[in-house]
DNA sequence: GGCCGACCAGGACGAATGTCACGGCCGGGC
DNA sequence: GCCCGGCCGTGACATTCGTCCTGGTCGGCC
């Protein structure tokens, strides 16, 4: 019997798919999480085979559990489930040490399939994935240089951020305008939507 | 036995939520699809009792289709079913002659207890959100105001927006500016992102 | 040691943005 | 008829933004 943990935000989608996987005959949900800050916990106290996880959840992301859960729990399968397959969430998934990495398209009948693959050992990506995040290649900005664009993303002011991060105004603009740069875009919208898209942030 | 329309645009949520009402004894998933242009045209000839949309679907909104669903096929009760319980989108919801409203929070079991519901008449709303909805009051965005805020969402400047929408640069301008003095925001990013926590645009 | 990149800050400059006042046109309501 | 609001445009103005150049510290690597 495969003991499997769920991490998923969205009450009726967590429900659904717990419910879909106690159809399956060889599989168990046997602990539900709705924040990310949950997981690492319910996973050291319930000790699941596989562990299910969303990546933008409330709290801590998905993707920092996964690491610390990979080793902590080095027995427990790890796999993420996410509505976005950006190329930089596939990259950070993989360094987690996850044991794969689904989409929330593509039907459900694979989601079964895929956790038993995965237990099997076999590293479950989609290719058309694969291929997008190696052509994207690694993340090219700095740690500040994220920090200051996720700072910008809500439509705070330079001195805003400034403020927030401790930093002078004038930092915070050659910190932007390097963001800019490396993402070929022409403000600092369109630099965190690229990033984004990108799964940098 | 109810016949159910399913609208939604992730496949694995499509699956699971139609998997899920099926294993009801007196519901029936006659029809799914994942745009909000096949709504109308396959509702018409599938003739379903219930239809459940989702709002955000590629191409058409399931609110224009639930108008429209409304007017085309009366003895179809329409509900939604989102992820972000928008007051704006309530409003236009009930506007156009939706029997229900509900978010993808909640549980799931929920689920086909407000079908039954709204199937017996009732208008199936979340309290807390019908309270929001009417203390954020109506939108008070004019039709230009809102197309050149969703013009501005994806960091186009200020030429972009004008060449896109057939207007001099001082006519977007103004509009930026009184959509900013309504929402009362301090710039075109901040109100954007108050205009969309409304369900404005 | 030299080199490099991340980090922090300042100044100067042009371009874009946001505000305001001012016009005009049209359609609906009283 | 008059008034009002939505629509479209212009010009002027202060502020903010984005770029470029300059400078400095620190740690890692060869």
């Amino acid at each position: 019997m495969t003991r499997v943990l769920l991490a998923e935000d969205q009450g009726m989608m967590r429900g659904a798919l717990a419910l879909l996987l106690d159809l399956e005959e060889d599989m168990e949900v046997v602990a539900q999480v709705a924040s990310g800050d949950e997981i690492v916990p319910t996973a050291l106290e319930a000790g699941p085979d596989v562990a299910l996880l969303d990546i933008e959840l409330p709290g801590r992301s998905g993707l920092d559990a996964a690491a610390e859960l990979h080793e902590r729990l080095p027995s427990c399968t790890v796999l993420i489930l996410t509505t976005f397959g950006r190329p930089g969430y596939l990259r950070r998934a993989m360094e987690a040490g996850a044991g794969g990495f689904l989409v929330k398209d593509g039907p459900v009948e694979e989601l079964a399939g895929a956790i038993r693959r995965a237990l099997a050992g076999e590293r479950v990506i989609d290719p058309a994935l694969a291929a997008a995040a190696l052509s994207a290649g690694p993340n090219p900005l700095t740690r500040r240089e994220c920090e200051v664009l996720s700072a910008a993303a809500d439509g705070s002011t330079v001195a805003d951020i400034a403020a927030r991060l401790h930093l002078s105004g004038a930092t915070v603009r050659n910190y932007l305008s390097a963001a800019i740069g490396k993402t070929s875009t022409r403000n600092r919208v369109e630099a965190v939507r690229a990033a984004r898209r990108n799964g940098w942030l």
